[in-house]
DNA sequence: GTGTCAATTCGCCAGTTGACGATATGGAGA
DNA sequence: TCTCCATATCGTCAACTGGCGAATTGACAC
C-alpha cells in the first residue's frame, strides 16, 4: 500500500461534505436519496462523492428495489481507510454543522426514504428546500 | 476543534510532496535547504509547503544563525495534528519514493547543511540537480 | 551602515476540484 | 416491451492548488 492508496483515502476524507457524508453514515446505512436530502445539495453533485469514497475504500453500497444504500465500510482492503474511519469516530461530533446533520439524518431516517423521494429530495422543516435562487 | 481545524490538518497531510516532507521529519530536525535538495522542489514551492504544515500545526520551527530548522510538532495544540503524525509513523515506510527521500534524507544529514547550501542546494549524486531542461 | 545569503513572499500559469444542469443507465412494474 | 424513476455519468464553469522564477525580508559578518 504506497502513496496512491494513501493520497485516495486522504483526499476523500480531507473534503467538507465528505466528511459530513461518513459522518451521516456513522449513524447507519443511509440511501442516496437521503443522503441529498440532509446535505441539501445537488444529486449529482452527492453522487461524485460518493463515488470517491466508495473508490477509496470508505464507504460500500448495496441495492435494495429502486434504491442504493450506502454503509461505512469498515473492515475495507485499504487499511488508511479503516484508520481514518476509526479516527473519525472521535472527531468532530460537536461541530455545529456536523450536529445539525445528525439531526436532519435522524429525520430523514424517521421518515424513510420512499417518503422522501416524494419530496423530491428534501427534508420537511423550515429550510428553505435548495430553491432557485 | 471543528471542521476549519480539521480541514487545514488533513488537506495538509492529503498533498504527496507534504506526506514526504513529514516523513523525511520523522528521521529528526532538518533545515530548509536540506528539505530543499531531497525533494529536487523550488526554493519558493518547499517554503510555501512548509508554510501550510506549519498553519496546519504539524511541525515547528527553530532558527540557528542563518538556517531555519523544521521538526515534527509532536504535542501540537491540534489534536488531528499529533493523531496524523501518529498515523503516519506507521505507514508508506515502504513506499518507493519515500524509501528513497529516506536515503537522501540521511546523506543530507551526514554533510549539512552548509554543504547543501554551499551546493546551492543540490545533494551530491548521479541525479540531476534538478536543472533546466 | 552595507553586503551576503537563506528563507519568505509575490505574481503568474497550468492542472485539478467541486458545484451545477442535462442526459444516460438500468431495475421494477405495467 | 415500454414507462417510470432513482442513481450515475457527462459537459461546463469558477475557484483553488502546486509548481516556477523574481523580488523582498531579515540575520549575520564586515
Amino acid at each position: 500500500m504506497g502513496l496512491r492508496a494513501y493520497e485516495s483515502v486522504l483526499k476523500a476524507v480531507a473534503d467538507p461534505t465528505r466528511v459530513r457524508i461518513l459522518k451521516i453514515l456513522e449513524g447507519g446505512e443511509m440511501c442516496v436519496c437521503q443522503v441529498i436530502a440532509i446535505l441539501s445539495l445537488g444529486q449529482s453533485t452527492v453522487s461524485k462523492h460518493l463515488f470517491l469514497l466508495r473508490a477509496a475504500g470508505l464507504i460500500k453500497d448495496r441495492r435494495d428495489r429502486k434504491w442504493v444504500h450506502y454503509s461505512l465500510d469498515r473492515g475495507s482492503d485499504s487499511p488508511y481507510a479503516g484508520r481514518m474511519l476509526r479516527n473519525l469516530r472521535g472527531w468532530l461530533s460537536d461541530d455545529p454543522i456536523i450536529a445539525k446533520d445528525r439531526e436532519r439524518a435522524a429525520l430523514a431516517r424517521a421518515i424513510g426514504p420512499m417518503a422522501i423521494c416524494e419530496r423530491k429530495m428534501t427534508l420537511p422543516g423550515r429550510r428553505r428546500p435548495a430553491g432557485k435562487r
